[in-house]
DNA sequence: TTACCTGCAAAGGGTTTGCACTTTG
DNA sequence: CAAAGTGCAAACCCTTTGCAGGTAA
């Protein structure tokens, strides 16, 4: 367990959790890959160079890399399903991290992005799906200048 | 169930389903809310009219709803959360709704949507993530001049 | 009349957790 | 050494499904 970028273990102290062989292999797996990979793939992944790891591990790992920062779940909030009546105006969602607060918002720059794909590869956009995450205007007041980054 | 509009009647027979007070029930209640639901809070609101009606069913309207077009569901493909590590260069999805084929891609016009966001709302963006869904070059070449609208 | 639907309850499948043992700092 | 972390297996929870009895068209 040596040669590990100072910065990591750095990373890992200043939060007060521990660099173990689990968490390094996990990052490892994370920044080899040029792809997302679900907790079963990185399970499979690091197993081949440690096959005792645990898929619960691997959950509560990617939890706590996710936590702080050091990987991102694309699929943020990966909570329930939700619906609504199709037919309105398209929107877009923003969600705030730390109230959950969701806002919905629209811009002509989707459309552009649209055309501009369409150009660019000659696809046919049907529709388009936008969530932006991070925290609303009140929460980062509230925050203020603390840097502790808060729990979702 | 009269004083239905046509326009249901007619998509829910040319998809050669039917319209069943359960479905009209569930459809009303998302287009009365204006927010999205997740499939315990439709459950719950559709209760208050109809005490009988199941989860199960709930679960399977909503599929169905979602199918037809009627009802969109923001977290599309609410598959398995993916990991990647961060730090790499944000990317974005587009999905042909014909071959199925996943193409990646990045824009700057997602930037400035982001200070867009941040200046007009105040929010600090954490992150964003697009969901591009049409058909492929080869495919929209392959289907040619059909008609036919697809769903989401 | 007959597909298609519904309710119920049980099964699924990804994710989390309690517990006893191990390891990091 | 004490606090954190790990493996295992059971528990969870949302969602799906098999079945037998309804029901729209």
């Amino acid at each position: 367990m040596r040669n590990v970028p100072n910065q990591l273990r750095e990373a890992f102290r200043s939060a007060g959790r521990r660099l173990t062989p689990q968490r390094m292999l996990i990052l490892q797996v994370l920044q080899e890959s040029d792809r997302h990979l679900d907790a079963e793939a990185v399970h499979d992944r690091v197993r081949q160079r440690d096959p005792e790891i645990s898929l619960a591990t691997v959950y509560r790992t990617l939890a706590l890399l996710k936590e702080m920062g050091l990987v991102n779940a694309p699929s943020l909030g990966a909570e329930r399903s939700r619906y609504e009546s199709a037919g309105s105006t398209p929107h877009y969602h923003f969600t705030c991290l730390n109230c959950g607060r969701v806002m919905e918002f629209d811009s002509p720059l989707i459309g552009q992005l649209s055309d501009e794909l369409s150009q660019a590869h000659g696809v046919s956009v049907v529709g388009t799906q936008l969530h932006v995450v991070g925290y609303c205007a009140s929460c980062v007041a509230q925050m203020g200048g603390e840097s502790e980054t808060s729990r979702q």
